[in-house]
Order: C-alpha cells, then sequence, then structure tokens
DNA sequence: GCAAATATAATAGTATTACTATCAATATTG
DNA sequence: CAATATTGATAGTAATACTATTATATTTGC
C-alpha cells in the first residue's frame, strides 16, 4: 500500500474550510497540531486561541482556514474517513470471494489505526484517537440537517456504503445491510471507547479484539 | 406496569448533583424544563442563563443544583437509564423462558419512548429523544475516567450488565455478551439517530423498527 | 529585481459563556 | 415567631468565540 499512496492528496469539501489549509504551510501546522492538541486536551478544551500558542501563530490566522472548532473537526473527520475509503478500495481490490473481501473490509474499519508514513503532517495513529473520542460530535449538533444537505458527511456515508455492498454480495437477501454496516463503523469506534475507559462492559481489550468480535458477529448474522 | 411504578422515585449518585432537584419545586421546574430546552436548542447550545429564563429563576438558583450542565445531563442521563432498568426488571420478571427474556429486554431498549404518565414532572418521550441526540457526551469527555471512579456510569453500566445476563442465559458460550449488549444499547440510540438524520445509511424506518434489526442481529448471533 | 498581490501577525474590541460572591427578600420549620 | 434555609437580584471576573483593522512579511508575476 505504501507505494501505492505516496502521493496521496485527500479530497474534503470545500465548504468545510474557509481557505484549503492543504494549500500552505500554516494551514498543513494547523491540521497537523490541532490533531496532537485535541487528543490532549479533548474537543471540548481546545480553543483556536490555544491551537495558535501552540503553533506560534495567531488565533486570527486560523480564522482564515477554518469559521469554528466544529468545522475543523468535521474537517479532520472527512479526512479520516476519505484515508479510511483509500485504504478500503486498496484493501478489497482484485479479491473476489464476498465473505473474503468483507472480511477484510470490517478488519480496515475495526482495527486499531497505526500511522501511515505517507501523509507526513498527519498522524493516523492520534487521529483514530480522535475519532474514537469525538466523532459522534461532528454529527450530534442542532445543524446536522443543514451540515448533511451541505455535503458535510458525504464521504462517511460513503464509507458506510462501500460495506453495504460487500454486505449485498454475501448476502443478498439480508434485509438490514445499512443498520449493520453502521452499527459496525461507528460501533466499533465505540468498543475501542469502551476498552480504553469502561472495560466492564466490553469483551474486546489487548487479547480479544474489537475487529474478531465485529467478524464473528457479521458471519454469524449474515449466515 | 403503571401501578407498580406510581410511586418511583428514581435514585442517581449523590455526587452528580450539589442539592438533589426531586427535593424541592424548583429542582424539579430545573428538570422538567430542562429536557425541554435543551430538546429544542440542543445541548450545545443550552445553557443556565437561558434555562433561568426559561423557569422565570435566577441563574444563580440553577448553580445550587448542578455545578454545570455537563453535570445535569449526566443526571439526566442517570435519571433515564434508572427509569430503563426499572422498566427492564418489570417486563423480564416471571419470565422464564431466556429467549424470550433476551427479547423483551431488547424491545425495552431499543423501542422509541412514549410519555410514561406516573412521573409527573419527567416526559421520557422527550428525554429519550435527549438521550438519542446527548448521551454519548456524557461519556466522551477528558474526565471521564475521573467519573466514571465516581461512579457517575453505575446505572448505564447496571442497564448493559442485566442484558448481558439474559445473554449469557440464551447461550453461555456465546464469547462477546458484554459487546453484544453495549453494542445493542448504544447502537440503537444511534439508529434511531440515523433514522432522524442520516437515512442513507441505515434500514430502520417508520415500517421497520431499530427493534426489529436487533432482535434479528442477536438471534442470528446467539444461535 | 521590483511592484503588486497575498498571507500572516498584532492589536483591539464585542457579546456571550461560565461561573463566584454578596446580600436582600421570601419561605419553611421547629 | 424566631431561626434556618432557600431563592432572587446584582455585580463582577476570566475565558470563549469571534470580527475588524492595520501593519508587516512573503510570494508571484512580469
Amino acid at each position: 500500500m505504501n507505494s501505492i499512496l505516496s502521493n496521496l492528496k485527500i479530497q474534503v469539501n470545500e465548504k468545510i474550510y474557509v481557505k484549503d489549509p492543504e494549500t500552505s504551510p500554516l494551514g498543513k501546522k494547523i491540521i497537523q497540531q490541532s490533531i496532537l492538541l485535541i487528543d490532549e486536551i479533548g474537543f471540548d478544551n481546545f480553543t483556536f486561541k490555544k491551537l495558535g500558542e501552540k503553533i506560534g501563530s495567531n488565533e486570527s490566522s486560523i480564522y482564515r482556514y477554518f469559521e469554528n472548532k466544529h468545522k475543523l473537526l468535521v474537517y479532520l473527520s472527512s479526512w479520516y474517513w476519505s484515508w479510511m475509503e483509500y485504504k478500503l478500495v486498496f484493501a478489497t481490490t482484485n479479491i473476489l470471494d464476498p465473505s473474503e473481501k468483507l472480511d477484510k473490509a470490517i478488519t480496515i474499519v475495526t482495527e486499531k489505526v497505526t500511522d501511515d508514513v505517507n501523509t507526513e503532517h498527519i498522524n493516523e495513529s492520534i487521529l483514530n484517537k480522535i475519532i474514537i473520542a469525538e466523532f459522534t460530535k461532528t454529527l450530534q449538533t442542532k445543524e446536522v440537517d443543514q451540515e448533511n444537505k451541505e455535503g458535510f458527511f458525504l464521504i462517511y456515508k460513503r464509507v458506510i456504503n462501500r460495506i453495504v455492498g460487500f454486505i449485498n454480495e454475501v448476502n443478498p437477501e439480508y434485509p438490514f445491510s445499512k443498520s449493520l454496516a453502521s452499527t459496525i463503523v461507528v460501533g466499533s469506534l465505540h468498543q475501542h471507547f469502551l476498552t480504553e475507559h469502561l472495560k466492564t462492559i466490553t469483551d474486546c481489550n489487548e487479547y480479544v479484539s474489537t475487529t474478531q468480535f465485529y467478524l464473528n458477529l457479521t458471519k454469524n448474522v449474515l449466515r
């Protein structure tokens, strides 16, 4: 996968940002350091002022890239799901057996992420931690319908729908492929969260992975 | 169920509030109206000042009941899960067949809620909407480990563990009962959210219920 | 290599949020 | 009816979430 993705330029919806952060060194620094800072202090405590201090830039400069911190989180999420889509596509291309393809896909989306060295300014492993801890906050706002209309969540929905396609190939009769796919994707984030913080209500841990749980579940449901 | 619960006094962890809102008319008004206001404007836009205006009380009076709005949301969630636990217990008591008991339990926790007339100041149907839209925010903070230690999420975990018990009765060999139970409970909230806001990635709608999806899934997984 | 255009930094300012403190007024209770 | 507790009103602080303006760099196009 390394060489294939070495020129990876992830596209996110233009409406999410004021100015594309990929087009300047400051923009890239904003992305890189916001990931580290959100991981460090949490999204609720994160402010553009603190980010400005961290990167030695002025608050007002950050506002020229993102309207507010919510949009920045939507950007990071879109980037993450876009990157995940690449991984999904490359891992499943040329695999003919539907079950094997679905298993690969489930493994990709439920696995704990390690850093992808091909993107210099983004640490995917830490971004994955942010997605686990904060992703639902991008959806759970009063503006969700408006933002959905504007296409803020298109990439995320595309990831789900790719998995829906794989599920349908394995079992075209199964009537809940969309709900199963969304359950796997968002549910695995939650299981990772529980493994980290509420260990008593999950079976997933360092020995039994979230991936094993969802592979087993899916196999049984589609059989 | 009506008569059994008519004197229902839900207990929540004392550390969640400064002063028990159940002990005064103002406290009850805070609970009642905060549910309506959070539903109306969303938790992110909700402030004690706005709540004060709504109930004709001073902001500072509300602070005598809750330290901040996060704790109020934790209180509302605890109340909800405690009420849910009552419903679970009464719906499953005296049912001997493990599968039937599990089905009842899944139905209770995944169903859309209608108002319970036995609690005068709380509209459970609207509270359910808040839980669907905001529950994960009670967990997804930097303070989750500390608050978990203080027992803020005990009732929620108890609900999950009751379902774990039912799952184990149906199939003692199944190795992921905790993950399955937490997936059902938090996943069904998410499916309700998708039905409302991102319809293209769920199969649940007015004709096919979230409950049907989880009953089918559980049956297949434990068979 | 320089002028024009663009990006960034610095500063200031506003409205709102998230509280805390104090004291007066009102209700409750023993 | 006095003591106690509760609520309301007011004021105040620090932080947040921005917007606007102007100065200073940096980039680019010729």
